[in-house]
DNA sequence: TACACCGTGTGCACTATTTG
DNA sequence: CAAATAGTGCACACGGTGTA
């Protein structure tokens, strides 16, 4: 469907005498005292999501302009400084957009830009990325746009939005049966409450969030499901949080959708209840009607 | 104090790229 | 081809900061 350019090789910034090595310490803390806040933010932005979009960059950071366009256009400034300054890279270039027209460019953090945030840390200066592959970074991607549903439908003001956590923030790490150590790994955790009248609703309702990408076969999603059952036999969520998140799979389409539901009704070891099953489009509204 | 410089915000015209 | 979208170049304005 998408067919991907190769990696576009930009010399950029990068002067005819210049050779290609690592950026010393000293030379990032300089770079650091030339940064603003809220360049950090967005290094910090780019660095939690591992890819974002310009787009996406441009809707959580620089939503706050005049003119959407004004929007964009700072934040296409601010990325191309901080790409001349090789703190953020683009992996590869996206070859057409959703519609017509070109796509966003992918954003990563370079090399000199993970140290840099590993400094302000206190970790040191250590941090190196690697090539990634194109599926794992269209994962990355449906997670952002995940996040950036309820970051967007928390300003306009249609749910308060108490708690989103990224991976690995979000992941669980319990003690299996056969007591090896166990981690389960959603891709989002939200706490959520609708809101009507601009108040919010009595109930907060708790989400793992998996964005499926449908590269998975069926059995191995319900591998993953039984998962979060014996993650919720342990009691440690309900004892840190009061109660059990539901599993929200987001999946590509109906088709999907359908599989799963099916799959996970066929299985004996699901307690259906647990789990809700959307697509992109309709994400917000299952978030919005809640656990009911 | 006056001035230069820089980062940022904004608008406009333009090019590049893709879809249908 | 036209339409749609991302991105660039340039110009101007504004406020903060350093310096003579």
């Amino acid at each position: 469907m998408n067919r991907s350019e190769g990696v576009s090789a930009e010399g950029s910034g990068m002067t005819g005498t210049s050779r290609r090595r690592g950026l010393g310490a000293e030379r990032l803390l300089d770079l650091q005292r030339q940064l603003s806040a809220r360049d950090l933010r967005l290094l910090e932005l780019v660095a939690a999501h591992r890819f974002l979009t310009t787009r996406h960059i441009e809707q959580f950071l620089f939503h706050d302009h005049a003119t959407q366009t004004s929007g964009a256009r700072s934040c296409r400034r601010s990325l191309a400084r901080l790409e001349s300054w090789q703190l953020v890279e683009r992996p590869i270039r996206r070859v057409g957009g959703m519609q017509a027209g070109s796509a966003s460019s992918i954003w990563m953090l370079a090399s000199p830009g993970h140290r840099l945030l590993n400094l302000r840390a206190g970790n040191g200066a250590v941090g190196r990325v690697r090539e990634p592959g194109e599926r794992f970074i269209r994962h990355y991607l449906a997670i952002a746009d995940t996040h950036l549903t309820l970051v967007t439908a928390e300003r306009s003001s249609q749910l308060e939005l108490s708690t989103v956590e990224i991976e690995p923030l979000c992941w669980r790490s319990h003690v299996g049966l056969g007591g090896q150590r166990e981690v389960l790994k959603p891709d989002l955790f939200a706490v959520t409450a609708p809101r009507t009248d601009g108040l919010p609703a009595e109930f907060e309702d708790s989400w793992f969030i998996e964005v499926d990408r449908a590269t998975e076969s069926l059995p191995t999603v319900v591998k993953q499901c039984e998962q979060y059952e014996a993650y919720r036999r342990t009691g440690i969520e309900q004892d840190q949080r009061g109660v059990f998140p539901l599993v929200l799979w987001v999946v590509p389409d109906e088709r999907r959708a359908t599989g799963l539901r099916t799959a996970i009704q066929r299985s004996k070891k699901l307690d259906t209840d647990l789990y809700r099953i959307t697509t992109p489009e309709q994400f917000l509204a299952v978030i919005l009607r809640g656990a009911a």
